[in-house]
DNA sequence: GAGTGGTCTAGACCACCAC
DNA sequence: TGGTGGTCTAGACCACTCT
């Protein structure tokens, strides 16, 4: 059993709007008063086509449109269902901070916790190449110079959450816990700073839209959702970027805030 | 007469995915790989049709995933295109900065301008009203306390990049240019600060979703493209809120860039 | 087994566009 | 006028979920 109560209205066959987006428009207006709840089950396929009269591909079309709007979600065999909105982590602009970094946590970990949830980091892999050209030219690298690459997926209660592809120049990593898996306690910033390179600015780009095919399964992302596109650079106090940090974040799981001087 | 020459694979109609993502995955190649250019012609439905020997649904659920992720545009009567993209706004974080109000400038001009870009303003309602209330909160009101209401479209070389709803307590604003269609030079916050609110710092946040119908249709969207919620409050030197500014942009228009210091 | 959504077919008529 | 995409019908078979 769906939820077949809000089917009260029926369908203007003079209008000039389609009919498939007039169901549309009176299954989103159900949503938006709350007369369908979250997590709650929409009317079935069946319902929708004997309540107005209409062919499954029609009502397909008017779920298909909720679906895009990321107002629902299709479960096969069980129902459609109002999405539920997974907690969102607000992102600060102080979370690359010194302080954090000095209490041996990484950035990661210490949103998180704030957010009281359990981190997870998975798919590591560390390796050696040329960098993107854009990511070249942000390091103020020669195109052929070469980077370690390290990127990893991160969960949030086993939900994963955003992927991360770091490069940092070859000079500053080779030989150095940077180039292993595990960069030990504060992360690859900590050791960055141990090796003279005190970071004093960060930089970040922020994109959106519809993920890729692989982003959308690397994080598991139901249809409707974007990401977000960030890419951090670090500066340290010479001035030299020493990493750039190419992130892609399910963006109904964060929210991202930032401090403006005026000045 | 459409990119027909892209058609050179088949369908694996042992293959477990099913052939209309099959088709989609096709096609999504050869944009990725440059056999279709930016703003080229896909072939037609009924070229796909007679190619893959399926059905019509079959390619339409095709297109329209390609659709979906923003690569493609359906344009009716004329046929389905490859998404040209449109030229991108960089909002660098200092955009804000007093210097430029001292030019007399808006911030929206401002950006404009670098970019070479014929800045427009439009639909442009003033009213005074009780805000909603995760406004009230951010502004340090109580919930019953009255704001005036600023809403307006921004627009680049005539296509709407942007709606904006400021919200400013009354009791800074009534009575002042602020409450005017047209504020004058330098836009409010160079009233708020000649009235004596020198703007000190910004915040932002930042968020990434669908748009709803009533978006798309204003900022004039096309399928697959996502919006920015940009949040921005504007505190004066004594620290109180003195602005909340509620933003909905193309997110396919813009790229936010931040500074974020290390200390 | 009954009910759900996922995929696919084979048609139909319409609105829009370019020639 | 012919080709394009937009909407809609009426079926079919399948995979998945729950009982």
């Amino acid at each position: 059993m769906g939820g077949a109560a809000v089917l009260t209205e029926q369908i203007d066959p003079a209008s000039d709007r389609a009919v498939y987006r007039q169901i549309a428009d009176q299954l989103r207006e159900a949503i938006a008063r709350g007369r369908l709840q979250e997590g709650e089950q929409l009317p079935s396929e069946t319902q929708l086509m004997e309540h107005y009269g209409v062919a499954r591909m029609t009502v397909r079309n008017a779920l298909r449109i909720l679906q895009e709007e990321g107002l629902t979600i299709a479960e096969h065999g069980r129902g459609v269902y109002v999405r539920a909105r997974p907690p969102v982590r607000r992102l600060a602009s102080d979370r690359f901070a010194q302080r954090y970094r000095m209490a041996g946590k990484a950035a990661f970990t210490v949103e998180s916790e704030q957010a009281g949830a359990t981190p997870s980091v998975d798919m590591i892999q560390v390796s050696e190449a040329r960098p993107p050209g854009d990511v070249a030219d942000r390091l103020g690298l020669a195109d052929d110079a070469r980077t370690v690459v390290r990127s990893r997926r991160y969960s949030l209660d086993g939900r994963p959450v955003e992927t991360a592809v770091s490069y940092i120049p070859a000079d500053l990593a080779r030989g150095t816990p940077i180039a292993d898996p595990n960069p030990g306690p504060g992360g690859i910033y900590a050791r960055l700073e141990e090796s003279g390179h005190t970071l004093e600015r960060f930089t970040e780009e922020v994109a959106a839209r519809m993920p890729t095919p692989d982003e959308a399964r690397l994080l598991a992302l139901p249809p409707g959702v974007p990401v977000f596109r960030l890419v951090r650079t670090a500066y340290d106090n010479d001035g030299r970027a020493v990493e750039v940090c190419d992130t892609i974040m399910a963006a109904n799981a964060y929210l991202l805030a930032y401090d403006l001087p005026a000045r």
